[in-house]
DNA sequence: GCCCAACGACTGCTTCAGCAACTATAACCG
DNA sequence: CGGTTATAGTTGCTGAAGCAGTCGTTGGGC
């Protein structure tokens, strides 16, 4: 099996997509328990760790893997489900925001330790500190260099556009 | 923003996932400039370094992220486009091979340069090589336990199972 | 040899996500 | 002001993917 397409480089990106493929499989039988999918739990922790659980549906795009129109369906199927509501922006009417209802956190409480656990069994728990942490550093470093902070909205990076990426930090 | 929802296990996984994602986005701008999609290019890059550049579907469906349904309609449009072909398995006339054709090839060596520099560009050329050893000792871990092996059939892994993972070691 | 369970591929149906078009509101600028 | 431009959100349409069901094929038990 040595030949042109076995590239080091190719082997490098297989294992961080297997790795991602894996618990993506992991976490979404984990989440379906609670009637949670992967977006939809994604979504609810986005809301839940913003000042008054809530968020505007643009910014909300942004911080996840979705498009403005995908929110609005995503939040659609979650209002309908009772764990979110829109909200009216009192200074901008063309702006809603989506907020999580005491069920919808609710749900989040029912559904975090159960994750964590996955995380830990599938993820963390797999190496020790010293190499969980080099693979966090790496991670950080490509994740820095490679995520596109222009999901919704504009082909590249306008600048006034600030992401809160996954471990807090704001960027550009 | 110190709540409940920023434990460090979600930030890793947050980590992991943007990582994917932000990859996952400038591999696709590049490999679209081919005509190829991430699925077309993985599908065609598995049979490429497959001997004979063929694989029956549910092989193929084994080693890539789909469904065997979904394996049969991506060989549907990349058969309609020149790139594969289906043939006939002399042994067993319920299996199809999926067999790179010569455009086929010439499609991934057009294409394979241009994506091995976005590789170098967004993830290997990001850190030395120490940090680089690191990061895919540690995906590598992570890939193993998390990564199920069973995609297609089973809903556990069955013993006879053999999947080429892409460093090409074969786990049962 | 015959039957039945297992297997491989394919198809109908549904869900989900993105793009592009559209509406309503805001902001800017003379 | 009035008009142009940009922004926020939604919606119609399309393509992609999974599940479950189907059909033909295979192989094992007897």
């Amino acid at each position: 099996m040595t030949n042109v397409f076995d590239d080091p480089r190719i082997t490098a990106v297989g294992l961080l997509f297997e790795a991602h493929a894996g618990l993506s499989t992991r976490f979404t039988a984990q989440l379906e328990e609670h009637g949670l999918s992967a977006v939809e739990f994604e979504v609810i922790t986005r809301l839940a760790r913003s000042p008054g659980n809530q968020l505007r549906m643009t910014d909300l795009a942004a911080q996840t893997s979705l498009s403005t129109s995908g929110v609005t369906r995503v939040v659609d199927r979650m209002e309908r489900d009772g764990l979110l509501v829109r909200q009216a922006c009192p200074s901008d009417r063309r702006s809603s925001y989506a907020v999580v209802t005491a069920a919808g956190m609710q749900r989040l409480n029912e559904t975090l330790p159960g994750h964590l656990q996955m995380i830990e069994q599938w993820f963390t728990g797999q190496l020790d500190p010293d190499a969980l942490a080099a693979l966090l550093d790496g991670l950080r470093r490509v994740r820095d260099a490679a995520h596109p902070c222009a999901t919704a909205g504009s082909d590249d990076v306008s600048p006034d556009q600030q992401i809160i990426a996954s471990d807090g930090a704001t960027r550009p």
